[in-house]
DNA sequence: TTTTGAGTTGTTCGA
DNA sequence: GTCGAACAACTCAAA
């Protein structure tokens, strides 16, 4: 008879294309699946609030997945060693098996588990079910980790496709006692003060509604995606990132999926949306692949020169860019969809994240950390790929010049104003022509539409054109000396 | 070693 | 209103 195995859930809560659990089914015996939340664990990038209430109702979805398998999830909190090894003690188990994540702070963590678990002769492997291609496998020809996008993007796509996606099994060998469990709600994943009314009313968590939101987008939007994407008022986008951060989905699903889909609709003509959307799964993949070559990007730029970029401390700006109070709509819009629904449209995310940085010259560390907090799909990597890109001092950086004028912005890409609308009830009155810029406004427009600068809705915290000159301003000041 | 071409998402200005 | 050029210079990756 064959011990049983403990299978290791943490960011990978699915079923199908779950390496790490036919793993676990390859090596025989029962099975185990176990999360551990580690309430001991001081690193830096603890999941932020929304990212807790997304895993919370996750590890549900999770759990009923394997109840209808004849299993269950167990759960236990603290530090991650003593929890595996007294579940090893009670249950036998002689092998653990997991999917690797790649954040600093988890690939120390891990190499220590794999380490001691083997220093005491239990089975311990990792697999990759996060990532299409392996961090340290894609590089330059001189063996170098890559810092642009399309020669990485090339390379990957030179190399062999990704494996296809294994089924989810449709049972699971269980142990004749299971060990002892906490609840999910034990671990206080929720907020205290229920301000998640508006995640509840956008999201349904869990593996299945991740498929389902995948095969509706494959059905028609995926193949306008390359410029359905930019209209933020449409649902143009997947949203599946919070799914893949949590791997409720996995890159090599979607892959294989989008490209058997495109053959089937489309008889093997190329269709620049699906490749668009499958070049999103590329930079997410160089996300991680910047994070594992230079970990300390999360908090240093990764051109050294703007480490001494003249940052502005402005608490006050700050959190009028926090609660959408800049007076500027279209960046407004995008701060109070982030704090309703945990998530913010991807033009939008770069139109607040210009105004942030070159507007106000807050650092974007205090950005990224804000979207830490606040994003169902907060992710290490592309939370730093995308400010650090934003803020020029990362990988393909931005050219110094690249400065977003929030209104043009938002005349192109939200031309009726219906996302506007949406998210400024205070604003919804205006006629369009006025509505992504108040302050132009006649005051009899204005007072016809109810609309009160300074006091229903803010004037707008900067004067973009002189802020624009700022920002060049001191981008100047860091260029190298001679 | 040196050279060459290229680099996610923009804005403004002047013709 | 539309269009092309200018906006720094540098670094990366490959030949």
């Amino acid at each position: 008879m064959i011990e049983p195995s403990l299978v290791w859930f943490r960011r990978d809560l699915r079923l199908d294309d779950q390496p790490a659990l036919t793993a676990a089914i390859n090596h025989g015996g029962p099975i185990i699946p176990i999360y551990v939340s580690d309430d001991t664990d001081q690193s830096d990038w603890q999941a932020g609030a929304a990212g807790r209430w997304w895993l919370h109702h996750s590890l549900g979805r999770l759990n009923d997945q394997l109840i209808s398998l004849g299993s269950r999830l167990i759960i236990r909190q603290g530090d991650i060693l003593s929890q595996l090894m007294s579940l090893i003690e009670e249950t036998k188990a002689t092998a653990v098996f997991w999917t690797r994540c790649y954040e600093p702070a988890s690939i120390l963590r891990d190499s220590r588990v794999k380490a001691e678990l083997r220093s005491r002769s239990i089975i311990a492997e990792s697999s990759n079910g996060q990532l299409l291609f392996e961090p340290w496998e894609v590089q330059t020809k001189e063996g170098r980790p890559y810092q642009v996008f399309t020669p990485f993007w090339k390379s990957c796509l030179n190399r062999d496709s990704p494996a296809m996606p294994q089924p989810a099994p449709q049972w699971l060998p269980s142990p004749e006692h299971w060990p002892s469990s906490l609840t999910i709600d034990h671990l206080g994943l929720l907020p205290t003060i229920s301000w998640d009314a508006g995640l509840k009313t956008t999201w349904l968590t869990g593996a299945n509604s991740a498929k389902a939101e995948l095969d509706r987008f494959l059905e028609s939007t995926v193949f306008e995606y390359d410029v359905a994407r930019d209209q933020p008022a449409q649902r143009g986008t997947s949203m599946l990132s919070p799914y893949l951060h949590f791997g409720e989905i996995s890159p090599r699903t979607i892959w294989h999926e989008t490209h058997r889909r495109v053959k089937e609709q489309r008889g093997g003509r190329e269709s620049t949306g699906a490749e668009t959307f499958i070049k999103e799964i590329g930079w997410r993949e160089f996300a991680y692949h910047l994070l594992f070559h230079f970990p300390k990007t999360t908090r240093q730029p990764l051109r050294s020169e703007f480490s001494r970029f003249p940052w502005r401390e402005d608490a006050e700006g700050l959190v009028a860019w926090q609660r959408g109070q800049t007076g500027f709509p279209i960046v407004d819009a995008g701060m109070r969809e982030l704090w309703n629904t945990g998530w913010m449209h991807n033009r939008v995310r770069m139109i607040v994240a210009s105004f942030l940085v070159k507007d106000l010259l807050i650092a974007w560390q205090r950005g990224a950390e804000w979207f830490w907090d606040t994003l169902v799909d907060a992710d290490l990597a592309s939370n730093t790929l995308g400010w650090q890109w934003t803020a020029g001092c990362g990988a393909d950086a931005a050219p110094y010049f690249r400065v977003f004028n929030p209104t043009s912005q938002s005349e192109k890409f939200d031309p009726s104003g219906e996302y506007l609308r949406r998210w400024l009830p205070e604003l919804r009155q205006l006629p369009t022509d006025f509505l992504h810029a108040p302050w132009l406004a006649p005051e009899g427009v204005l007072a016809k539409a109810g609309v009160y600068l300074g006091h229903s809705y803010p004037y707008p915290i900067v004067d973009h054109h002189e802020a624009r000159l700022r920002a060049l301003q001191a981008l100047s000041q860091i260029k190298q000396p001679k």
